[in-house]
This record gives C-alpha cells, sequence and structure tokens, in this order.
RNA sequence: GCCCCCAUCGUCUAGUGGCCCAGGACGUGGCCCUCUCAAGGCCAAAACGAGGAUUCGAAUUCCUCUGGGGGCACCA
C-alpha cells in the first residue's frame, strides 16, 4: 500500500513488575500498527529502573504475550539494536551523565532532604489541606556548595527546577494543547539516590537517544506530561508526538481495572491478563481485534479486523480520549468471529493443545473433518472437547432417560432407534448424503417428528443431547461405531421398558 | 483537598454547523431458517448529562454546572 507518512520509531516500554494485560497489550498493539503502517521500528525497551519492584519472569512474560499477539518487534533487549542496551537497568551510566548536566545547565539541582523529612512534610501538608509538594528546601542552596557536598559522597538526589511562574503548554495528539500553571508542578526528583533516574528522566532520555518519533502511552502519564515537555525542552530536544490512550475501565465502568477486578474475573472465566487468554480458548487475532476497537474505530460500520488489516487500517488521529469499559461479552463475540474465519485447517491446528490438555486423544485427520461442523458452535476453543469429545471416544455413555424423546415413551423410543438402526444397516457406507433422505423417509412412516427420532439417535451416537449436525457426525464417526452405539442405546432402552 | 483528562443507546463507537426527529456493533426481545445447539437473515426497544451563549440553523463551537475517570512516591 502507499503511504505519506514518514517512518516512525515508537517504543512499548513495559516495566516488568506483573503480568501484562489487556490495557499494556492495547498501548503495544498501537505502537506496533503505526511502525509497520509506516515502516518504521517498532522498539521494546525494558523499564526496570525500579529494582524493588522487579518480577522475576515478568520480562519473559512480556515477550510471549507480544509474541502470542503476533507483535514482533524490531529493537529490544533479547535482540539488541542500534541503541543498545534496551533495558534500563543497564542505561544507568546515561542517565548520571544526563542528570549531571541537568544540574550544571541550572535545570535541576542537588537535593539532600531524607525521606523521612520529606514524608513529614507531606503529612503536615496533608493535614493542612494542602497538596503534598516539596517544599523547595534545597532549591535555595549555593549550587557550588552543594556541589561540593556531593563531591564528599554526601547523599543526594537531583530534583527538576520547575519554573514557578507562568504556564506550560503541552500538545497532546488527541486532545490538543494543554496548559498547565507552573505553580502546581513540584520539583519532581529524577534521579534517586541509589544512581538510579526515574521513570520520567530515564523516559525521556532514552526516548531521545532512540530516536522516538511518537510516545504513545497511558494517559496515567498526563499529569506528569509537562513534566516529560519541559525535560526534552531543557535539553533543548525536539518532543516527539505524544498520544495518551485512556485507559480502560472495568466491565461495570466504575474505575479502572484494579487486582481484585481480575481475580473476580477469573473466576467468571475471564482474564484482564494476557497470558491467561490461550488456555481460556481465545485467539490471538480476536484479542488483537477486540481491543484495538477500544479507543480506536475504523468508520462507522466495520468491526472484523486482522492484525493485518489494522496495519493497513490504524490511524492515530482516530484515536479517542475518553475511557472505555471493558466489554468480555464482545470479546466473545469478537473470538467466534475469528474462529469461524479460520480454515477447518488452522482451526484443527489451534484445536490440538486443548483436546490434548481435556486428555482426549484427538488425531489430526478426525480434527480437519469436524472442524467445519463445529466451528460456528464455539464461542472459546477450549469448549472443543465437552462439544466433540465423542468423535474421539471408544464407545459413549448416554443418559438412558435422555434416549426418551419428548413425547414418545421407551417403547416407541426404542423402536425407533431399532427402525433406524435397520436402515442404516443396509448403508455399506455411512455418509449425511446417502444416510439422511431415507431416515427422512423413515420418520415419515413412523408418523413422529424429526425431532423425536433424530434426537434419539443424537443422544446414542453422541451421548449428548446437543451436538453438530447429526448425519455429518455420524459420517466421520463411521458406520460401524454408529450401529454399536445405536445398538447400545436400545439396549438401555429396552432396560427401560 | 489540589491538578489534569473525559462526557452520543446498558456497553464499544460513527458523527467535526444543515446529509441526524442521530448510523453501526455487542447484548436484549421478537420473527424466519432448522434434526439439537449454534451460525445466519429480518424486525424492535434503546443515547446526544443539565443550563446558558453564538448562529438562520448545534450532538457538533464557547461558558457554567453536574457526572465519571486519572494523578498528586527516592513506582512505572
Amino acid at each position: 500500500m502507499t503511504n505519506r507518512l514518514s517512518p516512525a520509531r515508537v517504543r512499548f516500554a513495559p516495566s516488568p513488575t506483573g503480568s501484562i494485560h489487556l490495557g499494556s497489550a492495547r498501548t503495544a498493539l498501537f505502537n506496533y500498527l503505526l511502525a509497520r503502517q509506516t515502516g518504521g521500528q517498532f522498539i521494546l525497551r525494558i523499564e526496570d529502573t525500579d529494582r524493588k519492584r522487579l518480577v522475576e519472569g515478568a520480562e519473559q512474560e512480556i515477550y510471549e504475550g507480544l509474541h502470542w499477539m503476533g507483535l514482533q518487534w524490531d529493537e529490544g533487549p533479547d535482540i539488541g539494536g542500534p541503541c543498545e542496551p534496551y533495558r534500563q537497568s543497564e542505561r544507568k551510566e546515561i542517565y548520571q551523565e544526563y542528570g549531571r548536566k541537568l544540574v550544571e545547565m541550572g535545570a535541576g539541582y542537588y537535593c539532600f532532604c531524607t525521606a523521612d523529612r520529606l514524608a513529614k512534610v507531606r503529612e503536615e501538608q496533608q493535614r493542612r489541606k494542602e497538596s503534598p509538594h516539596y517544599d523547595g528546601t534545597c532549591r535555595l542552596l549555593d549550587p557550588d556548595e552543594a556541589a561540593k557536598r556531593v563531591a564528599t559522597g554526601e547523599k543526594h538526589v537531583i530534583r527538576f527546577k520547575m519554573p514557578r511562574e507562568g504556564t506550560t503548554t503541552v500538545t497532546d495528539h488527541l486532545r490538543g494543547d494543554i496548559i498547565f500553571e507552573n505553580k502546581h508542578l513540584d520539583d519532581y526528583i529524577l534521579m534517586k539516590s541509589d544512581g538510579f533516574a526515574l521513570y520520567h528522566l530515564a523516559a525521556s532520555i532514552d526516548d531521545h537517544l532512540m530516536g522516538i518519533t511518537h510516545v504513545i502511552r497511558g494517559s496515567e502519564w498526563l499529569p506528569t506530561f509537562s513534566l516529560h515537555a519541559l525535560i526534552h525542552r531543557a535539553f533543548g530536544w525536539q518532543e516527539p508526538t505524544w498520544c495518551h490512550l485512556s485507559v480502560f475501565l472495568k466491565p461495570s465502568g466504575k474505575g479502572k481495572m484494579s487486582k481484585r477486578d481480575a481475580v473476580e474475573l477469573r473466576n467468571d472465566g475471564n482474564s484482564f491478563f494476557l497470558k491467561d487468554l490461550e488456555s481460556l480458548g481465545y485467539l490471538p487475532n480476536a484479542v488483537v481485534n477486540w481491543v484495538a476497537l477500544m479507543g480506536w474505530s475504523f468508520d462507522d460500520h466495520s468491526e472484523f479486523f486482522t492484525l493485518p488489516d489494522l496495519v493497513e487500517k490504524f490511524s492515530i488521529d482516530k484515536l479517542n480520549p475518553a475511557p472505555a469499559a471493558i466489554n468480555f461479552t464482545k470479546f466473545d463475540h469478537f473470538n467466534g468471529l475469528h474462529i469461524r474465519s479460520l480454515s477447518a485447517d488452522e482451526l484443527a491446528s489451534r484445536l490440538v493443545p486443548y483436546f490434548e490438555r481435556a486428555g482426549i486423544q484427538a488425531d489430526r485427520e478426525t480434527l480437519v473433518k469436524i472442524a467445519p461442523i463445529i466451528r460456528e458452535r464455539m464461542v472459546t476453543l477450549d469448549e472443543a472437547p465437552e462439544l466433540a469429545g465423542f468423535f474421539f471416544k471408544a464407545e459413549v455413555t448416554p443418559e438412558p432417560t435422555d434416549l426418551i424423546a419428548k413425547g414418545l415413551t421407551a417403547t416407541q423410543s426404542a423402536e425407533a432407534a431399532r427402525k433406524s438402526y435397520e436402515v442404516l444397516a443396509t448403508l455399506p457406507e455411512i455418509t449425511a448424503e446417502n444416510a439422511e433422505p431415507p431416515m427422512r423417509a423413515l420418520v415419515e412412516t413412523l408418523g413422529w417428528s424429526l425431532g423425536q427420532v433424530f434426537g434419539i439417535l443424537r443422544v446414542a451416537v453422541t451421548g449428548q443431547k446437543v451436538s453438530p449436525p447429526l448425519f455429518e457426525s455420524m459420517a466421520i464417526i463411521g458406520r460401524d461405531k454408529v450401529l454399536a452405539r445405536i445398538q447400545t442405546a436400545i439396549d438401555l432402552l429396552e432396560k427401560m421398558v
């Protein structure tokens, strides 16, 4: 396709502090889409400057989640790239250098206040109903004096020297100009006393050094947006295009997703976490499709999109700043849509692990045959074993009472089964085409309804009251097994007479 | 408490001054199809938060209010 947009360099920058959830999955997706459609680069950067919050295995989980969604990055900690390293914990010296520079330029200053004192100040302010902020004690220190204290090894942080007066205007691509009163802004800490940069500094430096053209991130960054812009401006760097995505609200629409909500969701058979979605039976394309349409839309009627569709159609100009309540019912709908869009072959492959997990030996050949007849009967893939397990079992065990058709007696039901057996037994092979017409004729002469007779057979052959189409199912199961199962049913019915 | 953002059917959304007594989708109800269950088709109910202002004309622009959300850490 033709594209007038210049190549975008974007980054997805999660911190490895927990499981990757749908909100960050969407952020990653939008970044990826912009990169791919403009022929730019999608960079994965791990923001692990907070050593205390690291979670073992979280980084690996990020890789797996992104891969599962089908989002491949062009540069990252695992594959390297021209702006290495891509793990912020390995970029400590870079941040320190820029931190020093900030102080030298007079845009930042050393602060020696202890965490204890800060906590007390905050407490005091809150008691007085003031908004918590740094009181500016060290801002007044003589810079040379402060530098000397730092040289002697005194514990310190670096703070940003926020302008005290006037306003700062920043531009968000979806919201336009946002004006902050500088007097409401705080002298944020940029560099911790352990020598690690805080997010604000580290991200700004990295975004600049890595040549990021578009920062697409969550709206939780809106309150500190001015700080980030100001850091860029202090260094004289060009600002990227900023896009702040709305948050996902819990299904009720009341508040954003919390840990508690996440647990509740899981109890309901849903999950907010990417890693759970595969085993719950969701297709990556469905996740991508669903999540893309929360906060973005193409036009007034298109809803079905695959990843390549989205690469072509996505646009940051159509991003919606309003928060969106997550809707799992619609997720199910999209999953069904994507399941039905799969070829028999693809669906069969997708189904293999679910049968395995259910302890059912499902051969590929049969799986390909049943795929077309169970395709429109599933909402999630994990339903397949329950729906189609009978294809793979040596015998089924119907509930005897289910064999008695509604409106018929056990005797009548047994007769229907016997007569059906006779008709089917005359066939050298059962196919949907050759079995259905004579069976319909039989039902006609019997004088009962299709639903009654076919219902008996359905339970007899599949062991279930609900199943894929009867004769297609019989064809796949095979004549001998079908007859054996009907015989078993007849025996069962006769015992109830 | 302070700062920032947001505001169309229950939910996701289209809509950028007249094409809108507001369109699509999920869900809901009904009908059709039908061997069960689905899928599919058709139909229906369902929204511009309130008040001002601008304009010949406002869902669309501006203001106020209300409501919702986010943030206020040596977390990200």
